[in-house]
DNA sequence: GGACAAAGTATCAGACATATACTAATGCCG
DNA sequence: CGGCATTAGTATATGTCTGATACTTTGTCC
């Protein structure tokens, strides 16, 4: 008799929360199925490719069935979005700079699995269980640290907003030049393109900036993936001193 | 005879190349007229209420006829978002920290102004004659430290994502609870709804967090804009201290 | 003045989210 | 053992959207 009436619907269902009555039909149907369903072609066909009418297909039946478990197709997409996140690793380090490294590491092996999840409309601050189980992991990596609530929540989000923001412009920039060969070839492009339209006169530092990534082009044998780890470093660290600051000793 | 060919149609429409033939009908709309009408309706009923059939209306023409001036929806929307930034401010600062908090809070306040700039789906790097501008001021107020070009995109980067993830999380909190009489109580909501789910046992971390942001708020007379703006501060010079350690004295 | 080329329009197809009303299946109570 | 309340899934329909295609209009240039 806990008051689990409080809850919202959507909230219930994002954590599975039973539903009471015994009564009438029972459900061949199920979220969990459903979002499964959802998932396996996000992963397939993309974000896109997501629709009621599919969804409901792929388990064989109609599209209206889904409404019966599943409020609106944004509520779908949240669905998703935390299953598909999955569960956190188990990081037990002492060392918090290490810690929170490791669970930003984890967390764009799963994004680069699932460009999809780096596409779906986030609404509202972390909520579903996954969402909660990772949160609860970088928490328990900055708890020997004297940081007060605010910082921790505010370390945890900008991390993770970073993961999020890298891995979606990495993608973007490799399929912008579709199957051109890669990431290093699509950058490349852009730099051109840019090189012609900014002004050196109106725009001179990104002027430069753009020749130099014209002219100072890695080695040509540098796989693309070591690139691109290398800017995701770039940007991890540059949070994690951030946070050592406020820590302090 | 510089071969402007090469520039595809989409970039050479966001920055306006002109179009080289006078043969034929001339044209009684421009690429100008259709951003700035879609950009009205946005203002006015977000990002949800753009469809080409209503800004064309709202132009007393046809859906189809924006077709001849715009790609496609996509393109539109990367246009308007490149027109809705606007112009960036002009930061003459020496001192980069200075800079690059000014810079940052610029942006906020635009974003602040248009929400569903925050919700454009971002496709690639920034390409847009303001979006370069605003990044020219950035390169600027860094130039006179020592900082290596990737570490100056990152930065750069880094910030303008936080700008964006801290604004619109702000905004659907705002939102979530509608005309809950503003941030705090919905905060207040979104605490209570977590504190019953999120199991101390599974979560105890996280519970402790929950529990903490109910009974440690803050004064009730305090403004929402205060908590968000001192939210908003934290995160920010994070990023700058980071910035700090990477350029050194 | 007439051919031409581009602008704007009309019509259309294919999807999709979702409301409403309907049919079907099941457990419970009598 | 039968029927009823209750819930699951379905059928149908509406309004909307993006975008394709083909047509009409309106200027310019020879």
């Amino acid at each position: 008799m806990t008051s689990d009436d409080v809850i919202p619907a959507p909230l219930r269902r994002l954590w599975r929360l039973p539903e009471s009555s015994r009564l009438g039909r029972p459900a061949a149907l199920d979220v969990d199925r459903i979002v499964a369903a959802a998932v396996e072609i996000a992963d397939r066909d993309g974000l896109g490719g997501v629709t009621l009418p599919k969804v409901a297909e792929s388990l064989g039946f109609t599209g209206m069935s889904l409404y019966r478990h599943v409020g609106s197709k944004d509520e779908l997409l949240t669905l998703m979005a935390d299953h598909a996140l999955g569960a956190p690793p188990d990081l037990d380090t002492d060392d918090w700079r290490d810690g929170l490294r490791e669970w930003a590491y984890a967390q764009r092996a799963v994004l680069q699995r699932r460009p999809w999840l780096t596409r779906v409309p986030t609404s509202g601050p972390p909520s579903g269980p996954h969402q909660i189980a990772w949160m609860e992991v970088a928490l328990k990596i900055m708890s020997r640290t004297r940081l007060d609530w605010a910082n921790k929540v505010g370390a945890l989000m900008l991390i993770s907003g970073y993961v999020v923001q890298s891995v979606r412009q990495y993608r973007e920039l490799a399929e912008g030049r579709a199957e051109g060969q890669g990431q290093a070839d699509a950058e490349r492009d852009y730099g051109r393109a840019m090189a012609r339209l900014v002004d050196p006169a109106r725009f001179p530092e990104t002027a430069r900036l753009f020749s130099s990534m014209l002219f100072e082009a890695p080695p040509p044998d540098t796989p693309n993936t070591e690139i691109a780890d290398a800017d995701f470093s770039l940007g991890l660290e540059l949070i994690l001193d951030g946070v050592a600051v406020r820590i302090g000793p």
